[in-house]
DNA sequence: CGGCAAGTTGAGCCAGGTCAACTCCGGTGG
DNA sequence: CCACCGGAGTTGACCTGGCTCAACTTGCCG
């Protein structure tokens, strides 16, 4: 008599997709973790709450976009970090210093799951806790680098690497190569990398005008040149050739 | 018939502290880990290269200040992320997009752990688990804090933010709330917060001249005024009070 | 085929980068 | 004890990338 999977987890990407948390769990375990924890569908501008996250601290990504968005005291907002499918979104313990919201970006699917069933879960399966701990520590690499790109980057080099990690996403899909997609709108994406939709309007139309990529739509981009693209991202800003052999 | 604390942990921080990771250790644990790990002293400028992590990817701070530092093509660094007492720094699976070397900023000591008993360790022992879990969690926050901070706020903003954790610190431990310690120089200081040191320079003598902070020394500042600077910080910047009334 | 939100383009301005000179301070040797 | 040195930090003058505000174009949905 085998336990059956439960119907929600039978379609859903963390536990079909073998790189993630759900599908490393036992049906067992994946039955009292699904008994116990809500999943949940949310549109453009959804938010989990403060004090929803109080409660649900750990919330895993199905599909789509989400947003960990900080509101400064005079309005100006920021986009501190993206999740998407896959991610393990671990709050337990957030300092409140950092008054914060968990925000969709479009449709997304995500699962709340109960705190204690994940801690028994992971405190017990080898499998799973290395998985997720794999991706806390990803999640830590990316906050990381993203600070570097925030912190020393000009605009046009920001959105480099933002589009470059956009296409490594893509690869792993194991799709075309050259392109990348933008999961997002531009004012998010303003945000995420801390400018003004403005000048990510104007770093786009730099980087279309001197040919590096082409818009297939507005959200998808082909790479016509990634190394140069790779460059701008890495920093490497040849001022001007000249320049360089004459003032010392 | 006991087993013996290795002497070179009954000294170290990490041992000693109770929130540290080695405090939640049984001797015996405590003794295999230290048979196979390596601790070492570093001063300024010291680098844990990119082959040494490697082979060591699990680095354990004991005291002073490691950083993160990453180099850009044309030569900008940049502090990716400050580590001190009491972190442990997993740098296992670190992607390789990011050149990045651990650097010590003056005098430290760290512990170099052996990834396997590390790993052993931590499936085993939940306690241990849980610490060097909650350690990791705060360093993705710390992480996303500080990107949040490099992308939206400007130069006297993040060093008002940049006093703050340091008072927070100091706060911890249980010393005079109003005093924060700059544990790095003013170049550390100004890569760590993405800007020049020049800038640096200019910011913290504005805050001095509208007295709210006063230094002691060029590495401890007194806080006259803990509201005025949070809310600098938090980016409450009241352009000016008329402003406000008459322009819409 | 409106109508509205999203995105783009243009012009002017300012925070902070850049470069160069200067001050301050701790260490070292005469 | 002082003179000297070198590195760290500060100050000043100038310049530029990106923000701001406002007008315009595009794309999407009923």
């Amino acid at each position: 008599m085998e336990s059956q999977i439960p119907t929600i987890c039978k379609s859903c990407t963390l536990h079909c997709d073998s790189g993630n948390f759900c599908a490393r769990l036992t049906t067992d375990e994946l039955i009292q973790l699904n008994g116990r924890s809500q999943s949940a569908s949310m549109k453009r501008g959804d938010a989990l709450s403060d004090e929803a996250l109080m409660q649900w601290p750990i919330v895993a990504v199905s599909s789509g976009v989400l947003s960990l968005q900080h509101l400064m005291a005079d309005g100006r907002k920021s986009i501190a970090a993206l999740y998407m499918q896959g991610d393990i979104i671990d709050l337990r313990g957030i300092s409140n210093r950092n008054r914060c919201n968990l925000i969709s970006l479009g449709n997304s699917k995500v699962c709340r799951l109960s705190p204690e069933v994940f801690e028994r879960v992971v405190s017990t399966n080898t499998d799973a806790q290395n998985t997720v701990w794999r991706n806390l520590r990803e999640q830590t690499f990316r906050a990381i680098d993203h600070s570097v790109d925030m912190s020393k980057k000009q605009a046009l080099e920001k959105l480099a690497s933002f589009i470059i990690e956009c296409n490594h996403r893509e690869l792993s899909d194991a799709k075309n190569t050259a392109v990348a997609k933008i999961p997002v709108r531009r004012v998010d994406l303003a945000e995420y990398i801390g400018v003004q939709p403005e000048t990510v309007s104007r770093c786009f139309k730099d980087l279309q005008d001197r040919g590096i990529i082409t818009f297939e739509k507005l959200s998808v981009v082909t790479i016509n040149d990634v190394s140069t693209l790779r460059e701008i991202a890495s920093g490497d800003r040849q001022p001007n050739p000249q320049k360089t052999l004459v003032a010392r």
